[in-house]
DNA sequence: GTTCCTGCAAAGAGTTTGCAGTTCT
DNA sequence: AGAACTGCAAACTCTTTGCAGGAAC
C-alpha cells in the first residue's frame, strides 16, 4: 500500500496555494521526500529520469526554486568541500548543523538546543527578526582521524 | 606615513611560505585588510582595478583561492540573498556570525561565546576534529521591521 | 637564472530564461 | 477555457585552465 505523494505535508501545502501538481511533481517532491542525503540538482534530474525520462533540468530547478520560495526546502552549500552545487533538504522544524568531514566528505547532521539558543540571543540581543539559521562546520570526522 | 603592506600579517604570513608578494598581490591584499564591508570577486577586481588598470580577473581567483587555502581569508555565501557570487572576508580569531537581512541586503556580524560553546559541544559528542564554521542567519533588520 | 606568477583567451560548471506547445483544475 | 506548467535550446553568470611571456627572489 503505497503512500500516496497528495496526503504528503509538502504537497497539501502547496494544493492549498493553488499551485498544481504536474506528474513532474509528484515525482520530484516523492525523491526529495524518501531522499536520505542532501540532493543536489543534477542528483534529484538523475533520480527523477530513472522514473521519467522526459523531465528536464529546467523544471527540476523551477521546482526547487518554487519550493525554497515557500519554504518547503532548505538550501544549504556544504562549504563547498564538494564542487560548488547547492543542496537541498527537507526544511524541519528543529534547526540542525550539518557538519562535514573534510576528507571524505560526509555529512551529519547534529542536533542542539544551541542552536535555538543562538537564534533567541541573535532576536534579543540585535533587534533583527531571525527568520532561519544556516550553520556549518568543517572538521575530520573520526574514520579519517584514524587513517591520519 | 602610509603603511607598507609588506609588514602586515597577511604579508608576512605569506613571505615564511616562499609565496611572492607581486605588485597584483599587494594591490589585492591592500583592499581585503582595509575591506570594511564583504567583498565578492568582482567587488575585488573593480576596486583593484582603479589602482592598477591591467589587473585580470583571473589573478583575483587565483589570490583568493591561494589566501583560503592558507586559512587567511574566509569564504561566506551569505546564504545567497544577493546573487551565487562567494563573498570573501579576512578571516579572524574569533567565531562571529553573519546576519543577513533579507529585505535590505545589509549584512552585520554579531560575536558571541556561543559559537565557541558549540564548537566544543559537537567536538565532544561526535568525535570530530572541528576545523571551522560558518555561521548565516537570515533575517529582517530593525530598519527594515520598522517600514513595514 | 630559475621558479613562480601574470594576462589573455577560451572553456567549464551550474543555473536561468524565452518561447511555443501542453497539461492541470 | 484559462492559467499554470513543461521541454527545448540558447543564454548567462561565475569561476577555472592552458599557455606563452614577464616578474620576483
Amino acid at each position: 500500500m503505497k503512500k500516496d505523494i497528495r496526503q504528503s505535508a509538502m504537497a497539501s501545502e502547496l494544493a492549498g496555494k493553488g499551485i498544481r501538481l504536474t506528474r513532474q511533481r509528484k515525482v520530484l517532491l516523492e525523491i526529495i521526500e524518501n531522499a536520505s542525503d542532501h540532493l543536489h540538482a543534477s542528483d534529484l534530474l538523475r533520480l527523477a529520469r530513472e522514473h521519467d525520462q522526459s523531465i528536464d533540468r529546467a523544471t527540476v530547478y523551477r521546482t526547487l526554486a518554487m519550493l525554497k520560495e515557500h519554504g518547503l526546502v532548505e538550501e544549504l552549500d556544504l562549504l563547498h568541500l564538494d564542487g560548488s552545487e547547492h543542496h537541498y533538504e527537507l526544511k524541519g522544524s528543529r534547526g540542525h548543523i550539518h557538519i562535514c568531514c573534510k576528507k571524505c566528505g560526509r555529512v551529519v547532521e547534529y542536533d542542539t538546543e544551541l542552536v535555538t539558543r543562538l537564534e533567541d540571543e541573535v532576536r534579543e540581543r540585535t533587534g533583527f527578526d531571525v527568520d532561519s539559521s544556516r550553520i556549518e562546520i568543517a572538521a575530520v570526522c573520526p574514520v579519517c582521524l584514524d587513517q591520519a
